[in-house]
DNA sequence: GAAATCACTATCCATGGGGTACCTATATAT
DNA sequence: ATATATAGGTACCCCATGGATAGTGATTTC
């Protein structure tokens, strides 16, 4: 198993048209991966996302987990208080791709300074095209 | 370890100026998933691509193998011979990469049908709304 | 009574994702 | 000799989406 195979299951994501291509599609969101990570130890407000979430507006905030609940990965409890209280936590589903989705933030952490590299080179590189 | 915190390595993708944020942002991206998850079993050239990966654009692929390229996660091999010969391959910091990717693509192949229902019942919710 | 909390919603703007057409040079077909 | 196909792109345009800013309603705080 392991995925040495390209496509299990019947879906191939690498269809258009497949569902699980729609699915890659969604989770293909810089605001969905920290979404989801920073839900995985435990429920949370709209306030307390928007503050651990450096940089994410409102509007973004809101729209990511409408996206989350409607496809079954966030679960979204109102309280009928004044002022307004909401709280967001990831059901079973949700905390089953949360696992997968911290292994790519902890890489992007761990490999941070290689790319930074990379991408120095890079430039280097291509300022030395400038006599060609 | 396994990433039961939130940042190692002195890094903290949550905050908008770390290098690990910008990492997260390249990988957030349907394509650079499915070319990394493509390029996992061997060097592919252009064409190869663009036939495995459906839908794709020329632009779109030579723009996502630029970016992969540039970070390091994929080397590009020219051959000079008429008509001209390009193939790519995955680093070894790509290949690094790749294992997770494909788990990801797994998931998102294996949990297709569930996040399918999710949204018809979302769907079905939102239309129950109009009597209101 | 002015400001802040709380969870949004609405509106605007700009970036960039994505599509189509085109390019170079050769081999093959007609 | 002309047309087509291959191969790996680039140039140009469009619009959808990401993202910033301001507003909403009710209540507690200073």
């Amino acid at each position: 198993m392991d995925s040495d195979f390209d496509s299990c299951f019947g879906y191939d994501a690498y269809r258009r048209t497949c569902p699980s291509h729609t699915v890659l599609e969604m989770l293909a969101s810089k605001w969905v991966y920290l979404v989801v990570c920073a839900l995985r130890k435990g429920r949370l407000r709209n306030g307390e996302l928007a503050r651990k979430l450096e940089g994410i507006t409102p509007k973004m905030l809101t729209q990511t987990l409408r996206v989350l609940e409607r496809d079954g990965l966030v679960r979204r409890e109102v309280f009928p208080v004044i002022p307004p209280r909401v709280e967001y936590e990831l059901t079973e589903l949700g905390q089953n791709l949360a696992g997968l989705l911290s292994q790519i933030r902890s890489w992007a952490e761990q490999h941070a300074p290689d790319i930074k590299d990379a991408r120095a080179r890079a430039i280097a590189d291509s300022e030395g095209d400038w006599a060609a």
